[in-house]
DNA sequence: CTGGAAACTTACTCGTGCGTAACATTACGG
DNA sequence: CCGTAATGTTACGCACGAGTAAGTTTCCAG
């Protein structure tokens, strides 16, 4: 049932989605979705809650601080678009619909910035293991940095059935790891072959 | 009048701003709003146009192809972020809104995907010079890398008046032109003393 | 069988807001 | 002055869709 929230969300938007598709996809009738899901913005909550859930489930089990900052990075952006890989869907209604719409934008904003807090104090570790202290503005615009380019990727992921997370990782990687100078040069990241 | 209908789309989004107040800013009635403007679709296609025109416009001035890349690279971001830093409200209806609302997605697809494709030549004519060939879904995904941080540098910006437009360029032109290696080695982009 | 509760559906109400028809006001040429 | 055209405004029609009241079927206890 939150399914089909999820698909008819995804397809049409929040506004565009009418509550009777979406009880006719889930099979049953318009009352019930009210009685076990609540309203529109509920059940709108409802769907982004469980896509938030597993997307940071996933990150969470991907990036272990214990490693070296480059296998962080990795793991992290791995995780992450394989996430989006299998739940093309679930990143539609969580970015692409909720970032924007009113109602909503504090709850996503909420998530994108634990996530970007995320990065940043793992940033700092990294730096601060190297004896360097770069300024808090500095950090965060790293980590925005890289989780605006992760989005712009994803979306482009989620258009592009055929190209497989991995290699989507590994773009990015190569891209924010090295810098357009390193790449200019010729030099190239490989993930790690495990 | 236009600048009235980009304030209140910006400010409500498309679909909780109603033409009646829009009306009222403009300081006319709403059937005068119709008579020059149209719809309210119509009325939004033509605040997106302006903007993207400004935009488009912003960026071309800035980024002369026969510069060096790093050059090339360093003005056109900074047009972008001055440009964004300009015209806040303009940012919010070009992107946050319209990127994600169905009647408007393919308009601003186009847009984007016309200033992906200009980084994208520039980068290749780039790598060409230095006697490398490297596949188109890499220039893309590099390309969307860029804009994809951009934009998340962007949104930043656009809420925080304090910051100054040549410094996001700076903190991005770091990251994405030397990467994170050597930005924990310590390395420093700086831009150009003019 | 039957009473009635649980599970579900049909068919409605009602607010909202786009778009417009009908009415008012000003400008101006004869 | 007065007709009439340009430039407005007020007040409404109407569709759409969220949410619900009233009716219907299913299911089981006695």
């Amino acid at each position: 049932m939150l399914d089909a929230a999820v698909l008819v969300f995804s397809r049409r938007g929040f506004h565009h989605a009418n509550m009777d598709e979406i009880a006719e996809l889930s099979g049953v009738s318009k009352p019930m979705v009210y009685a076990y899901l609540g309203t529109k913005e509920e059940l709108f909550i409802a769907c982004l809650r469980r896509e938030s859930a597993r997307l940071v489930s996933g990150l969470a089990a991907a990036a272990d601080p214990t490693l070296p900052p480059d296998q962080q990075l990795w793991r992290g952006l791995k995780g992450f678009f394989e996430f989006v890989g299998a739940h093309r869907d679930g990143w539609s209604v969580l970015y692409r619909q909720a970032r924007t719409q009113q109602p909503f934008s504090a709850e996503i904003s909420r998530m994108r910035e634990a996530v970007v807090e995320v990065i940043t104090d793992r940033l700092d570790g990294a730096l601060r293991q190297e004896g360097r202290q770069v300024k808090p503005d500095d950090l965060t615009a790293m980590a925005l940095t890289l989780v605006g380019a992760s989005e712009s990727l994803a979306d482009w992921l989620a258009d592009h059935p055929d190209e497989d997370p991995g290699r989507t990782a590994t773009r990015l990687m190569n891209a924010v790891w090295l810098g357009a100078d390193q790449l200019m040069r010729g030099s190239t990241w490989r993930p790690p072959t495990p």
